[in-house]
RNA sequence: UGAGGCGUCGUCUAAUGGCAGGACAUCGGCCUUUGGAGCCGAUUAUCUAGGUUCGAAUCCUAGCGCCUCAGCCA
């Protein structure tokens, strides 16, 4: 641990107060709440490492609690998908898993109490007069005519709302506190409304719904939480927090904490931007490879361990922020490199004859799955043939000052096999260039030239006739601009999904879904859980290698 | 412009009255059978103006800018 207390964050030093005051007998336990109505994405990854890593840092708790009030947005679906999400994070919640729903009950008897006290009231007004009625930023609001009505009386008539003797709409039970406070979250916030929707969980058992600000702190307060974590939109809502607690006499008070939520260049973080994505279309689903999702970004090849260490880089404040795309895909790169074999594939091929190779003759070449880790064992064999496939783009015609992989009459090695010289070019009617006649040098078996002659350029290749044909999807970023605008769809990047026909090393038939390779001079690929079949790999690009020759040719091609 | 928050390199984030540090990005160099990785180096910041102090990112005063709140969403 390096709990030194430099780099704490300001959350951690409140709680260390609060121990060393004793607020709570030394127990720390927090929450994780998500509503059920979307798939989590890495915002919500920061707030999963934030709670459950406090509470194991202090020897605590983290429960997970389904906030599922609203019927209507929530499903099954996400739920089970938000526990696949957190387990495959590395996180455990042991037998701490909840639902708001459960305390339905609880919070129905808090209700009354605040009735009883002259705390609540039923309000007859409509949705639109409670609107009227409550006021602007600089003006007070009005109070509601049904404010003043006996507590029997709202007491009565909450019991009716509950027996389902009212229509949807017609009343809801109110808070009773300021309608002049300046905090408009005070101004007699409603707490319950009918609405006949069926419960994911508890069907049709009511016909009432409690409101997240009653919901919310009553459950931490049900649950024992001492430091309830959140975003920082809901700092106006921490009175009204503290009211209910407080009023309904519920026996336990939490601490709320706010701190800035995650937001990152190239994508959009808001579950309801996320959702209008998946249902026009513009993405496959949640888990598209290009989504922000953990279930998207665990498609794409992201391992846990990167996503954790990202969310504990960028670290925990109040200030609003959006970090930089690249320093996630940085923290992937890192992890990857170390972690994963290397394998040879070429993505967009131009074939190759080696005339001076016999037809037929097969040769069998052990590559290193780890080249840079001589002390780590692992290799297969690649075959080696006349006819091979290398990377279009390791072609040039006309060469440029610093490009220095293949061209006419040049020589370049290929990578674990041989030095191959450029003889001829061999175009179709229209120009296009369609093989390339070369020559290998069979004493440079291993890239080295017996007479010491220097070559520059090393390329990948595969053997034509025992290629794995596969397919590649090139995933690009999702948005085309740094920080997509309210008109995000205008943002979307167009290219950020090109699927290409692949020639993959033999090896690459057996990769199993889900497993990631390095391709070499690529970047980091992770066979797709969803769409491989046995023998026939589909790969995503997790993240490309960086390209500083990406630069220099830029910078060629203007000064050209 | 009512209330609540927030302003430190391009981007995140430290420094809690005592040398403004780290990471990413950028730019150089070394090395390299991945134009990758690795290694070395460099540029760049305290919102503004006053004040307190031997000394201010930090304390005080006044500004400026940005975010959040007028759901029977969370």
């Amino acid at each position: 641990m390096d709990e030194t207390r430099e780099g704490r964050d300001f959350i951690r030093e409140r709680i260390d107060t609060d121990l060393a005051g004793d607020k709570y007998g030394g127990r720390v336990a927090t929450r994780f709440p998500p509503e059920p109505n979307g798939y989590l994405h890495i915002g919500h990854a920061k707030s999963i490492c934030l709670n459950f890593g406090v509470a194991a840092e202090y020897g605590g708790i983290c429960h997970l609690r389904f906030d599922d009030t609203n019927p209507a947005k929530e499903s099954q679906e996400y739920i089970d998908s938000i526990l696949e999400d957190v387990r495959w994070l590395g996180f455990d919640w042991g037998e701490h898993l909840y639902y708001a729903s459960d305390y339905f009950e609880k919070l129905y008897a808090f209700a009354e109490v605040l009735i009883q006290q002259g705390k609540a009231y039923v309000d007859e007004l409509t949705a639109d007069e409670i609107r009227a009625y409550r006021g602007t930023l600089t003006e007070p609001g009005r109070e509601s005519p049904f404010r003043d009505r006996p507590p029997e009386e709202s007491l009565d008539l909450f019991r009716r709302m509950r027996a389902g003797e009212f229509e949807d709409g017609s009343r809801v039970l109110r808070a009773r506190i300021d309608m002049a406070s300046p905090n408009l979250n005070m101004r007699d916030p409603t707490l319950y409304r009918i609405r006949r929707v069926s419960h994911h969980r508890t069907g049709d058992d009511w016909c009432i719904y409690p409101m997240y600000d009653f919901t919310h702190c009553l459950s931490d307060s049900i649950e024992r939480i001492t430091h309830s974590l959140c975003t920082l939109e809901f700092e106006n809502n921490r009175p009204l927090y503290d009211w209910v607690i407080q009023h309904a006499r519920a026996d336990w008070q939490p601490q709320q904490i706010e701190f800035a939520r995650l937001n990152l260049t190239y994508t959009v973080m808001s579950k309801r931007k996320l959702q209008k994505l998946v249902q026009e279309g513009r993405v496959s689903g949640w888990d598209d490879p290009r989504m922000p999702t953990v279930s998207g970004l665990r498609r794409r090849g992201y391992t846990p361990e990167a996503i954790r260490a990202f969310c504990e880089r960028i670290g925990i404040a109040k200030k609003e922020s959006t970090v930089d795309m690249e320093l996630l895909e940085h923290g992937i790169r890192d992890d990857l490199n170390t972690r994963v074999a290397r394998r040879l594939a070429v993505l967009r091929p131009l074939k190759v004859v080696i005339e001076n190779m016999p037809e037929g003759r097969v040769e069998e070449i052990a590559a290193p799955d780890f080249p840079d880790d001589p002390a780590r064992m692992g290799q297969r064999a690649i075959p080696f043939a006349r006819e091979i496939y290398i990377e279009r783009d390791d072609f040039m015609e006309e060469p440029t000052r610093k490009f220095f992989r293949l061209a006419p009459g040049r020589e370049v090695r290929l990578r674990w096999a041989y030095l191959l010289k450029c003889e001829a070019v061999v175009k179709d009617d229209a120009g296009e260039i369609r093989e390339l006649r070369c020559s290998y040098d069979p004493q440079t078996l291993g890239g080295q030239a017996p007479d010491g002659r220097k070559v520059r350029g090393t390329i990948h290749w595969v053997s034509a006739a025992h290629a794995v044909d596969a397919e590649v999807r090139i995933y690009d970023r999702l948005f085309a601009v740094p920080r997509p605008g309210d008109d995000f769809i205008a943002d979307l990047h167009p290219d950020s999904l090109q699927v290409l026909q692949a020639k993959l090393e033999p090896d690459l038939a057996k990769a199993e879904p889900g497993s990631r390779y390095q391709f070499e001079r690529q970047g980091y690929f992770c066979a797709d859980s969803r769409d491989s079949e046995p023998g026939r790999p589909v790969f995503n690009r997790t993240v490309p290698l960086r390209d500083s020759w990406a630069k220099i040719a830029a910078r060629e091609k203007k000064s050209s």
